[in-house]
RNA sequence: GGGGGAAUUCCCGAGCGGCCAAAGGGGGCAGACUGUAAAUCUGUUGUCACUGACUUCGGUGGUUCGAAUCCACCUUCCCCCA
């Protein structure tokens, strides 16, 4: 017995199938979605992301999707921020919330919870940043790590030397507050979720099956005009350079092919091998929910979506 | 027809008598993940009974205490001259 908000997060790699899933679920169980996905935010960046199409989006509301321009950057705490939100107005109108996407680390961040709003100060300085990367530049990241060794042992010990970013981040959080990231990381994930969840996992029985999945898909990514929607993104400044929207796969590769650095066929073979390592990494990720596993392809082929969502339901 | 060069582990590619199961890169596989996360990073990648043994460097046969490395022939490929 709780008074929890009720919410159902489906999860899995890319092209695995999990937006028609949800999508059957949100029809079935008279849900809407809430898209968690750090790319699909962005709006102009339709076909990369494979945003669900102007049918589904009228079959079923749709949040967290085009919610800002490429060219700012949208934090994992501005996510959660609008998804929490997003979860309560669909709630109070009764309906089922259901959580969909592959970014990890969004669902983690809301469903544990980490309580980033409540961290104050601790966001991001550019410039701190750009001083600790020129550090390590010069004096190796080795030295850059040390430093970290110093306040923060801790954490020190959970990022690899070579992982400045993680370094940079947690030295950052240190000069900006005083406080460490181990001390930050603790209080942030104190109290326990917010919500009554289950989270429904699709796990490939044959990576093989998955991976053709990818393929297929961006080749139609490809036929539905992804080079000039990225022309189009670049041309009008929207894809600076560092920006999160100028990283996602499909728009780096294609932002190579597009400044002249390389042939089409190329870009595109890079978006398929990129793809498919996401999709290792998303699996890894993933694996740590094991709550509801559904299993879409059978003796190498595809299940249908109706089979699938009748699977969870059964689960629920 | 004559001359020259090359064949290496999944791929590219280094090695040119012992320190070689063989550099490096790619790809594959596994993993980490608290404000860039479609990012960033790590480990692993001949076989096994795995601090050791065994089978590998186009094929066969030699030289040598010892060969991916040297010699002979064979096969395939590339280049130059005709």
């Amino acid at each position: 017995m709780t008074n929890k908000t009720k919410i159902l997060a489906v999860g899995g790699s890319t092209a695995s199938g999990k937006s028609a899933l949800a999508l059957a679920l949100a029809e079935r169980l008279g849900g809407e979605i809430v898209s968690c996905d750090s790319m699909a935010i962005y709006r102009g960046m339709d076909i990369g992301t494979a945003k669900p199409t102007p049918d589904e989006l009228r079959r079923v509301p749709h949040h967290m999707i085009d919610v800002c321009e490429p060219d700012v950057s949208f934090s994992a705490a501005d996510w959660v921020e609008g998804a929490a939100k997003a979860i309560e107005d669909i709630s109070s109108r009764g309906r089922l919330p259901i959580i969909c996407g592959g970014t990890g680390m969004y669902l983690d961040a809301l469903l544990r919870p980490i309580s980033f709003s409540e961290a104050e100060g601790v966001g991001t300085n550019e410039a701190l940043r750009e001083e600790l990367r020129l550090f390590a530049e010069e004096n190796g990241n080795e030295a850059l790590h040390r430093r970290l060794c110093e306040i923060d042992p801790e954490s020190a010990e959970k990022s690899h030397p070579n992982n400045v970013k993680r370094v940079i981040r947690a030295l950052e959080i240190y000069y900006s507050t005083g406080k460490t990231k181990t001390e930050w990381d603790r209080e942030s994930t104190m109290g326990e979720s917010p919500y009554d969840y289950r989270i429904v996992t699709l796990d490939y029985e044959k990576r093989d099956i998955l991976y053709s999945r990818i393929d297929r898909r961006v080749d139609i990514m490809i036929k539905d005009g992804l080079e000039s929607e990225v022309r189009s993104l670049y041309e009008k400044g929207q894809l600076p350079e560092g920006s999160t929207a100028a990283q996602g796969i499909g728009y780096k590769e294609m932002l190579l092919h597009v400044t002249g650095d390389l042939p089409l066929k190329a870009a595109v073979e890079l978006i398929k091998k990129n793809t498919r390592n996401y999709a290792k990494r998303q699996i890894t990720w993933f694996k740590r929910y094991r709550d509801i596993s559904v299993i879409p392809d059978e003796g190498g082929i595809m299940k249908n979506t109706t089979a699938l969502s009748d699977e969870v339901i059964a689960h629920l």
